[in-house]
DNA sequence: CGCCTATTTGAGCGTCGTCAATCCAGGTGG
DNA sequence: CCACCTGGATTGACGACGCTCAAATAGGCG
């Protein structure tokens, strides 16, 4: 009988660490903790001074920028196969943001005071890692072309239509006001850009389930 | 006789290199092209696929998301020391920004077919490119922070205390546009602020000179 | 010295944020 | 399995901040 559980969590790597080779995923394994974590529960704070790099294997993690009272703005909504934690990477610094999981789900930690030792080991693991910042970096840029300059129904489109799709339709995976945050709005301007979206005919909403009706007429909305 | 060029290089290379000791840096002149760029010059244009990674040695560069007539927004004003054109780490990507050379200065070129073994070879050279996509990373979220959640007036005193200062005074070191585009500011506003700060006593303009009067008052605006 | 561009100033408007009340859904416990 | 209940979502009214358009002024570079 073969071990499913096993047999899945390579299927994660896999997917997680697009390109590697088996041989180098195991490396990356002895090289690294493995760390599950549980909804709700708090990575790391704002101010921190943090020692690790983190890896999102299964879940989804928040990135914030905390206000004294429940939360300032969402910065990034990561998914598996993100990395997080950079100010780890820099000397002296202190995290700009805190961490929390919205699931349930795991992720590596690797120790940044064994990072030269571990890239040293794990060929590929180099290159892997700068492109993932290399993809973090470009995501933080076209969020800022967004709030900057694409109207409420804009951003909302746009969301909409980068969001997974199963035939026309889409399901919200986070709660509307942790949406709304990401895109820079307050959640009754989600709420009214929705709304618009509606009564334009461009989509349909039934709490967090979204049809798409007219993917053309969005994205000529969004350019 | 001292050769005064060699010895300015030097001292270029070894703050860019913050860190890095002066045989680290001369693996890294070997592994990697040197190359000059004039004022206005266009160093890689938005949608374009990059092979090579950047680091700004003297200069500034700016990074913009163009649109058709002009530009659009100012995403970075880069300094030395700063990395850019990681779109070469992400394949298959082409770069979200147009960069441009805002000053005469000079970069290394490093090609990503090559980094690999570049960075095999110059110790060091691993852990400090983490480093500096670290510092952009923390930079955008910084931005994205400001742009979302403070006044006008707030982030021209905050971009006006983060400027250096000799004395009271600062010199400010790109056009007012540019300035205001980084800031997500139209110029107009940019000016009103600025008046605003002036008015209230915090600070006096005179062209792109200021005088800071109250650095405390404007450490407290910007919180 | 003169042109060209950057900056400033003014007036008016629109989008989105704020505050407050109501509606709804999903999770919990009986 | 259903009713409750709490927190999320929606709707409405209103105001402010910053954008747009337009014109005047200042400043830099030939």
């Amino acid at each position: 009988m073969v071990d499913t559980s096993a047999l899945q969590s390579l299927l994660v790597y896999q997917s997680v660490f697009k390109g590697m080779s088996k041989s180098q995923i195991a490396w990356m394994l002895q090289a690294s903790e493995l760390q599950d974590f549980k909804k709700g529960e708090v990575l790391f704070e704002r101010g921190q001074v943090l020692s690790d790099l983190f890896v999102l294997l299964t879940g989804h993690v928040k990135l914030t920028i905390p206000a004294n009272d429940g939360e300032r703005k969402v910065v990034a909504l990561l998914n598996p196969g993100d990395v997080f934690g950079e100010s780890s990477l820099v000397p002296g610094s202190t995290s700009l943001v805190k961490a929390q999981a919205l699931d349930n789900g795991s992720m590596f930690r690797i120790c940044v005071k064994d990072l030269g030792a571990t890239v040293d080991r794990v060929s590929g693991l180099n290159l892997w890692l700068l492109s993932r910042l290399g993809i973090r970096i470009r995501e933080h840029i076209h969020d800022i072309e967004s709030v900057t300059y694409k109207s409420a129904a804009q951003r909302v489109a746009e969301y909409v239509l980068q969001q997974p799709r199963q035939g026309d339709e889409t399901k919200l995976k986070f709660h509307k006001r942790t949406i709304a945050s990401k895109l820079g709005l307050q959640p009754e301007t989600l709420s009214r850009s929705l709304k618009q979206l509606v009564q334009d005919g461009l989509i349909s909403v039934k709490g967090s389930r979204i049809k798409v009706h007219d993917e053309a007429a969005l994205r000529a909305l969004v350019t």
